[in-house]
Order: structure tokens, then C-alpha cells, then sequence
DNA sequence: AAAATGGACAACCGCGGTACA
DNA sequence: ATGTACCGCGGTTGTCCATTT
């Protein structure tokens, strides 16, 4: 036979929103055996879910560092300047919002960001579709983009060619003082138990969810699931899942919250090319401008 | 009060690149 | 060298919930 043993049946296979006690599951046996080896996860671990979806489960809500909820005046600016620089590149700028996912970041764009930078866009006059590129100002903005293009294909000529290896500054990381000042990273065990208290608003849904599974009439199951489960949301007593989660956050995954972040571009040199080429003293609607440039071009 | 509509977000789908046997 | 599956990414869809009609 040729090529790699088939990955996961596609019979019986689970599919929707994962419920608690899947996710205990999922983390249980990541803390058991790390990250990775997706396509074993469901024949070893008993889910029946594709390893895909073990896999996209566990890196944007169940992962360690992961910090969900509202945006800060801090992250909406930085995904809007770094919409600008790097366009739709979701998996780029979540690298430098090292709290939060791709897709979070996706969903926040597309549902928020966009629509608050065309009220603004409509409320500056500065409606591209109108005044295409007619604009002196839009003109300038164009010179400086692609004299950004052209830094950025310098830069990424010097980094293939080994000549200039900077390391990553994480913007993010300096700006931590805001909150979280012990453990910039949310844990596992708060992303569970932020999950839980979800469920616990609605746990008679829960059973409808699972299409294919077997757990349709485990009501004692389920029950007992919850208790553990609240103790474990409590903190006030060591439940089996206490230990598994706080021994996973402790040491299984520092390593693990972002990966990639060394191939990446450092976000002030771009930001340097791009101000000291066009405009030393880039206010915040400058960004916004750009960026609203930048969604109707679409040069990425 | 009920139906319709829209917003937010979680999850899925499909594709391209890569690793493996 | 080649075929197959995995992995990661971005786009899209589905579902739940709140608001409006």
C-alpha cells in the first residue's frame, strides 16, 4: 500500500458545537499524550469527532493562552494597522495578538472592525469607491504602500539571503500591563470553565446537539459530568480535571500557545518602513484611512 | 405576542503545501 | 518517484440570540 493509513471513518463521525464533556476528553488526553498526532486523537481518545475537528477545537478554545471576550482599544487598533499591512493574512496578525486565534480575530474583522471603519470612512468623506485613487491623499497612500512592498521584499531577500536575522518584538507582549499583569496567557482551565458556564445557561440543548453520538440517554452520565464539571469551574475542591488542567498548564504547554512566531516579520519594522517613508507623525485616522485603502485595493 | 430580521460567533469546507510510506 | 493523508489557512456556512416589525 502507498501513501499513509487512511486517517478517521467517515461513518459515525460527530459534527457541531462539542459539548463539556468532549472537551474534558479532548483535554484529557492531550495532557496525556501532547498536541499533535491529530488522526490518532479520535480512535484513542474515544471521540467521535474527525481529527480535524479535535485539532481546530483544541487550538482556538481549549489551548492554553487563549484569551477570549471583548477586544481592547489596544488589540482593535493593532488588527486594523495590521489588516493594512498584511491584508486578509488572519494566521499573520493573530501571531501578533499572541492571546488570541486566527479565526477570533477573522470573526471580529468581519462582524466589527468593518463595518466601524466604514462608518468612519463615510463620516471622513473618504469613500474610495466614489474617488478612486482621484484623491492626492490616496495617492500618497498608494506610494507608501508599495514603497512598503518593496521594503518587505528587501526585507524577506535579507532573511532568505541570512544577513539580517531580527528577532520578533511583540507589541502585544509589552502592552500586558493592562491586564492580566501575573499570567498574560489565560489558562486551559479558565477556557473550560468559561465554556462551562456557558453550557450551564442551557444544558437541556445539549442532547440535540449530538447527532451521531452515543450519549443520548445518559442522563446519570451526565449529571455526574456536571458535578465534576462545577467543581472543577469552582476551584474549590481537586477534582481529577483540577489536576489534569493545572498540571497542564503549569508545564505541558509553555511552548505550545503560539507557534511560528520566530518566522515572522517584526510588526515595528514594518510599521518603521511605513511611517519614515510617507508620514513621520501617523495619527490614528491615518491607519484607519490606510486601512480602508487597503480593503479596496486588496493588494495582498 | 409572534414572526421576521440581523448580528455574533463557532464550526465546517476546500485548497495548497508538506510529510510520510 | 509517487500517491495518499495530514496540517494549516482563509472563506463560508449554520446556529443561536437579540432586536425590530
Amino acid at each position: 500500500m502507498m501513501g499513509r493509513p487512511p486517517c478517521c471513518e467517515k461513518i459515525g463521525v460527530k459534527k457541531g458545537p462539542w459539548t463539556p464533556e468532549e472537551d474534558i476528553i479532548l483535554v484529557s488526553y492531550i495532557q496525556e499524550h501532547g498536541p499533535g498526532n491529530w488522526r490518532s486523537v479520535p480512535n484513542r481518545s474515544g471521540l467521535m469527532r474527525c481529527s480535524k475537528s479535535c485539532r481546530l477545537r483544541w487550538t482556538n478554545y481549549l489551548r492554553p493562552g487563549i484569551k477570549r471576550g471583548n477586544f481592547n482599544d489596544h488589540e482593535e487598533k493593532m488588527i486594523i494597522h495590521l489588516q493594512a499591512l498584511l491584508g486578509n493574512r488572519w494566521a499573520a496578525i493573530a501571531s501578533y495578538l499572541p492571546q488570541r486565534t486566527d479565526n477570533d480575530i477573522k470573526n471580529y474583522w468581519n462582524t466589527h472592525l468593518r463595518k466601524k471603519l466604514k462608518k468612519v470612512q463615510i463620516q471622513t468623506g473618504n469613500d474610495n469607491e466614489k474617488e478612486e485613487n482621484t484623491s492626492p491623499q490616496v495617492k500618497g497612500q498608494w506610494e507608501r504602500r508599495l514603497q512598503t512592498d518593496i521594503h518587505m521584499a528587501k526585507q524577506a531577500l535579507c532573511e532568505a539571503l541570512s544577513l539580517n536575522t531580527p528577532k520578533p518584538i511583540l507589541l502585544a507582549e509589552t502592552n500586558l500591563t493592562t491586564e492580566n499583569k501575573t499570567s498574560p496567557y489565560a489558562s486551559n482551565t479558565e477556557n473550560i470553565a468559561r465554556l462551562l458556564e456557558k453550557w450551564m445557561k442551557k444544558p437541556e440543548n445539549s442532547d440535540e446537539v449530538v447527532t451521531t453520538g452515543s450519549s443520548s440517554s445518559e442522563g446519570g452520565q451526565k449529571s455526574q459530568a456536571f458535578d465534576s464539571l462545577l467543581s472543577f469551574n469552582s476551584f474549590n475542591s481537586v477534582s481529577v480535571e483540577d489536576n489534569i488542567n493545572l498540571t497542564m498548564d503549569s508545564c505541558l504547554f509553555q511552548y505550545e500557545s503560539k507557534p511560528k512566531l520566530d518566522s515572522q516579520v517584526p510588526f515595528m519594522f514594518l510599521e518603521k518602513w511605513l511611517f519614515d517613508d510617507g508620514a513621520p507623525q501617523c495619527n490614528e485616522e491615518d491607519l484607519i484611512n490606510m486601512s480602508m485603502e487597503e480593503n479596496s485595493v486588496g493588494l495582498f
